[in-house]
DNA sequence: TGTACATCAGTGAACGCGCGTTCACTGATGTAC
DNA sequence: TGTACATCAGTGAACGCGCGTTCACTGATGTAC
C-alpha cells in the first residue's frame, strides 16, 4: 500500500538507522539487504524504492552517521581532544560497536568503499581535525593541527586495537595507556564539566 | 597427480603469500578462493587439500603474515618507535598495500574474524607493544608501555586514515603530520642507519 | 638397484546455498473536480 | 467539503549469479619387496 510522504522518510531514516548500527556490527558484507530491512520493521522488497545498490546504501550510512554536529552545548564539550578521548577510549564506547565510530569500527573496509563513501568520510576528517586543531597544544598552528591528527590517530588505533584483542585486560590496558598518553602529551586536562556529561549519559 | 612432499610446502607458501597480498588488497570478502588459488599457480580444486575453509585461510594467513621476526640485523633496526615510524608513515608503505601492515589493513575486519585469528593478532599486539617499550621515552615502565602503545596505535590510525581519504595532499599530511608529532613526543631522533637502510630499500 | 603397486596432491566439473536485485501485485494516500 | 481515480511505497515470490565446497578422476611420487 501507499504510504504518506512523512512515514517515507520516516522509513528512510530507520533503514540508515539499522545499516548505521549492523554494519559496524558486522560489516558491509556480514549483513544482508534483507537482515538491514528487516530491522526496519520492512520487507525486502521495499528497499529498492529508497537506495539503487546496496552499494548506495553504505555511502548514504556515512553521510547521515558523519553528518556535522548539531551544534548543540553537549558537542561542543566534545571539541577538546582529552574531552573527546575520555568518552572515545571508554570500556563502553569499545564495547558498544553499534554506536561506536565509523573509522574504527569499519575503518579498513571503507578504504576500499566507493569514491562516494571515500569523499564522505574525507570531509570528516577534514573537519575533525579542524576541531580539535583549536585547542591542540602548540606553537603555530603546523603543531597544533599534527597534535590534533596524531592524538586522533592514535584513539583510532587504539579502539581497533581493544576490539581485535582477545584478553579482556589487555584490551583495557590499551585504552587506559592510550589516554594517558594522550593525557600527557595533550598538555590538556579533563575539563570537569564533561567529566559529569560522560558519567550521566 | 601426486606432487612431493617439497613442492606441497612451496605450494602450501605460495597460497599464503597470495592470500596474504589479496586479503590487504581487497578484504576477506573481496577475494575468492579461487582468485588466491590462481594467485598461487593453482586450480581451486587443491585449496581443500590445504585448508579446511577460507576461515582457517585466513588464520593461518595471519599466522603466516605475522610470524616473530627473524632477529635479523634489519628488522632490529625497526624496533625503536621512530625507526619503525619513519617506513610505517611513508607514501610507499601507505600505496603498497598489498604488503603493508595487516591491522592498517585489515584491522576492522579482523576484530569479527575467528578466535583463532584474534588470538594470532593478540600475540602480535602483546609482542610489538613489548618492543616498542625497550626504547620507548618515560622515566618507569608504566610510562613507557604507554609511549609505545599510543605511538604505535597513532601509526596505524594514520596509515589507515591515509588509506581512506580521497585527497592526497590531505593523505600525505596525514602521514606527516603524525610522523612529526611521533618525533616531538618521542625523544627519540630517527636513527641514521635506518635512514639510509630505508633509502637503499 | 630395479620393479610393481599404493598413495595422495592436484584437476576441473558440478553442486547448492545465499544474496542482491527484480517485478507483478496491493491498497492507502493524495489530488482533481 | 465530498467523491472518484491515479499514484506509488511497500509486499513477498522469484530470479540468477557467484561463491564456498565437494568429488570422481589423473598420474607422479614414494614405498615395499
Amino acid at each position: 500500500m501507499k504510504i504518506s510522504r512523512e512515514q517515507v522518510a520516516v522509513n528512510r531514516n530507520r533503514i540508515l538507522e539499522a545499516s548505521a548500527r549492523l554494519f559496524r556490527e558486522r560489516g558491509f558484507d556480514g549483513v544482508t539487504v534483507a537482515e538491514i530491512m528487516h530491522a526496519a520493521d520492512l520487507t525486502h522488497g521495499a528497499f529498492y524504492g529508497h537506495f539503487t545498490s546496496k552499494e548506495e546504501l553504505i555511502a548514504q550510512t556515512f553521510a547521515y552517521a558523519l553528518k556535522p554536529g548539531d551544534g548543540t552545548a553537549e558537542s561542543a564539550l566534545r571539541e577538546r581532544i582529552m574531552d573527546f578521548a575520555e568518552i572515545y577510549l571508554s570500556a563502553k564506547q569499545r564495547d558498544e560497536v553499534a554506536t561506536a565510530c565509523l573509522f574504527s569500527t569499519l575503518g579498513t573496509e571503507a578504504a576500499r568503499a566507493s569514491a562516494e563513501t571515500r569523499h564522505t568520510m574525507t570531509v570528516n576528517v577534514r573537519n575533525r581535525i579542524g576541531i580539535f586543531s583549536k585547542s591542540a597544544p602548540g606553537l603555530d598552528a603546523d603543531e597544533r593541527r599534527q597534535a590534533a591528527t596524531a592524538s586522533w590517530a592514535a584513539m583510532i588505533g587504539a579502539a581497533m586495537l581493544a576490539r581485535i584483542v582477545d584478553d579482556p585486560e589487555l584490551s583495557d590496558q590499551l585504552l587506559a595507556d592510550t589516554l594517558a598518553w594522550l593525557g600527557k602529551t595533550s598538555g590538556q586536562q579533563r575539563s570537569r564539566a564533561n567529566t559529569v556529561t560522560s558519567n550521566a549519559k
